[in-house]
DNA sequence: GTTGTGACTAAAATCAATAATAGTCACACG
DNA sequence: CGTGTGACTATTATTGATTTTAGTCACAAC
């Protein structure tokens, strides 16, 4: 219900507003469409009747209507992520569907929607917030998982949370950040099964 | 003494020729210094006193040359990795100076010898065979220590030897292959000995 | 104060003419 | 046979002039 502010400083004038949505929305359909770099500021003005100035009114950059963008792409997959988690009733269970959902929604971006996928490996590569934020949720919903683990008795419960927790998000990251896992596409089908019994026997009491 | 063949049918003429070591003497010394793509086969003949034409007897292509020149330093990090290795007493000593020293070499080659480090992420980025024999190796590496590991009763049994040697290998990827480790350099002081853990943890007996 | 814009500039993308380069081949010399 | 090359071409980089584009600003209408 509530809104999430991200993280992001990314806009100006008021936040709340039909011709942010509006330019939003044409920036999502844009950039989709033809990509981030061949759509023009004056593109999404024409697409919503405005000049390309009043955007500016709204957001400090190019870059930053891009954020959202990419915010809304990567929110995407953590929505998929957190079902996948939802529905599992084990710790054991919900890691293994976290991580082949995490996967599997990454690829189908990847081969589904492409440009939307650049964006966020762009982002991912310069650090955007955006991206830094997803990084950072997914490392939670790992932690939440591998806590109640440890709380049922289902895990180890020796070496350090934050560590444990610190080196499973490593061996995700190639298949987590965008800009990795289109390095790893060739393994990602087989991937997310194989670490996934690697680090639930490391995880075993 | 003898030499590796690699997998390489990178060249043509005689193989074991002196001017075959002159060319790829000079191409060390122009790729590391100028970098693969500034320098010219003209160059190299110019370098070592012979035509461009004459190169050609020897080197399939110029790419051909920088595999030569890949290869080289690759096997440079081969060597330090079994170095370390073999004063390791212990498989999970074994592991730990593996990874270790795999990662370090790599970041190593990274800030000293850039040029040659663009090369060989290229190569790995084009599935060169310099690059896969690379890849081929680490893995025979890793799997001789798991197997010593579980000979000597300090590694677990259960699963299988393949699958768990691959899946260690997919945790070591983003750091053994130039062109991820790029992507990871942030990391690479750290991973080595967390995910070390993490591994030895997944193969407790 | 809020909504909205045309005119402007500095930086970046584009494009076509030009130059450089990878790779070949016929041939020469011993 | 082995050693060696100049002259050639098709492809790829480079350059520099031209056009687009991101972003600003002063100002208008309400």
């Amino acid at each position: 219900m509530s809104q999430i502010p991200s993280s992001a400083p990314a806009s100006r004038g008021p936040a709340d507003h039909n011709v942010r949505d509006q330019i939003v929305e044409a920036a999502g359909e844009h950039f989709s469409h033809y990509g981030y770099e061949k759509t023009t500021v004056s593109d999404l003005a024409k697409a919503i009747g405005f000049s390309k100035a009043y955007i500016y009114k709204f957001f400090d950059s190019k870059q930053a209507i891009g954020e959202a963008i990419c915010s809304k792409t990567l929110s995407a997959i953590i929505a998929a992520v957190e079902e996948a988690v939802a529905v599992a009733s084990t710790p054991t269970e919900k890691f293994r569907r976290m991580f082949k959902t995490l996967v599997s929604t990454g690829v189908g971006l990847f081969f589904n929607d492409r440009k939307l996928y650049d964006i966020a490996a762009y982002s991912a590569g310069e650090g955007w917030p955006s991206a830094r934020a997803y990084c950072e949720r997914i490392r939670q919903i790992l932690m939440e998982i591998v806590r109640e683990g440890r709380e049922s008795g289902e895990f180890e419960r020796k070496t350090p949370l934050d560590e444990t927790v610190h080196a499973i998000d490593l061996v995700m990251q190639p298949y987590v950040n965008p800009l990795l896992l289109q390095y790893n596409l060739d393994v990602a089908e087989e991937a997310p099964a194989q670490l996934s019994n690697l680090v639930l026997r490391s995880l075993a009491p």
